[in-house]
DNA sequence: TGTACATCAGTGAACGCGCGTTCACTGATGTAC
DNA sequence: TGTACATCAGTGAACGCGCGTTCACTGATGTAC
């Protein structure tokens, strides 16, 4: 009579609709691992507005299926950013124990853009706030780069005015400006990734005295 | 009973489709006119992918009257980039004037990140290759940017190995991180385009001779 | 300048398509005994 | 361990929608006289 199930789940710890549910049958479990795998695989090649049809049918499972797991395209885009924001902040944490401040930062930023880059579209979904998924990845993403941000700064070689914002938005940029249909095959001159993170991981740099002008 | 007209369209000295038919109707140049402010004014807020059909609604004209002037999307993308990167080549000559070759080259990337940042999709499309489009306009801005980055290099004042692939893909990525839907509201410290190309501008200088490391 | 007419641009209903989404039905799963 | 059955997840045809694209028809335009 009273609210056995509902108060059982209000005290879970984590934001939202992150993990399945505790209680779930078997099928429902394997269905929704499939559904997720596929809506990765998918996202990475069609972009974050990909058919949700397609999903469905690449994980081979019912259009209904997929509704009953994910009621909103939403909701699928948060599962599965959801893993890949854990593991950038876990990431961060572990960072936070090298020795080096400079070192650490550049190492998570060569992570992050690796995860921009990993779903084409999904780069800028990373940045998206929480008006637009169920729960705010880019509050988190803040908050994991911007303790090691703070660390370089403080030991002083990395440029004090530099926001955390803007530092992630330079290697999104990357990712997004490097990404999929954007690859040319002309010149075989083609930018990469790793090069413009370089050249930003200098633009990072405290600037020695007063150089020029 | 010689191919008059076609010869007469075929010494034209710029390349491809770019312009309205010389010989046109007075009706058809009125239409296509519209058709291109429609399609930048849609390609604009919906992107690339932007419905053809909505465009031809909104320029007040029939769905098969776009199709007459622009029979494929590309071509019309085509169009509608045409004159964007007619006005950043000319800006780029002029430039080449400027006795400051820091200067001339910090200039034109602000033109350039305004171009990229006009159309939210359009950025990308600015590095599109001929393969995908009519003509090449990669190829283009890139002999455009070429010109005023080999100045500065030989300056002395731009980093030497810097090419202008490189250069290009990381405004081009400012335009894409800052663009449209991404931008937030929570903090109210967004990262501003132009803070974001001051900070790509500083990882253009030549590095003062072998700073640290 | 005025008129007749050939040309060619414009129209928009129509088609097929894949999409997102729903829902009555089926059947797998796990439990109670 | 074996069986009966209630629950709840899965199914996939169906719907409405807007898309890209076509094409028979209409009518505006510009020219020849």
């Amino acid at each position: 009579m009273t609210d056995t199930r509902e108060s059982g789940q209000k005290n879970q710890p984590s934001g939202a609709q992150a993990g399945p549910r505790p209680n779930a049958r078997s099928d429902a479990l394997r269905n929704r691992a499939r559904l997720l795998a596929a809506a990765e695989s998918v996202f990475a090649s069609a972009g974050p507005e990909a058919s949700l049809n397609q999903i469905a049918r690449q994980a081979g499972v019912g259009a209904g299926t997929l509704y009953r797991h994910f009621p909103t395209r939403e909701a699928l885009l948060a599962a599965v950013l959801t893993e890949r924001i854990e593991r950038l902040t876990q990431r961060a944490d572990a960072l936070l124990a090298e020795p080096d401040p400079d070192r650490a930062l550049a190492d998570w930023l060569h992570a992050f853009l690796d995860h921009a880059q990993a779903q084409q579209g999904l780069g800028s979904a990373l940045l998206l706030t929480k008006s637009e998924l169920g729960f705010d990845c880019h509050q988190r993403l803040r908050e994991a780069a911007g303790e090691l941000l703070a660390r370089a700064q403080g030991r002083g070689t990395t440029r004090p005015d530099l926001t955390t914002e803007e530092m992630l938005r330079l290697v999104v940029g990357i990712a997004l400006a490097t990404s999929g249909g954007v690859t040319d095959e002309d010149g075989g001159e083609a930018a990469r990734p790793e090069r413009l993170l370089a050249l930003v991981l200098d633009a990072l740099r405290r600037r020695p005295s007063k150089a020029r002008r």
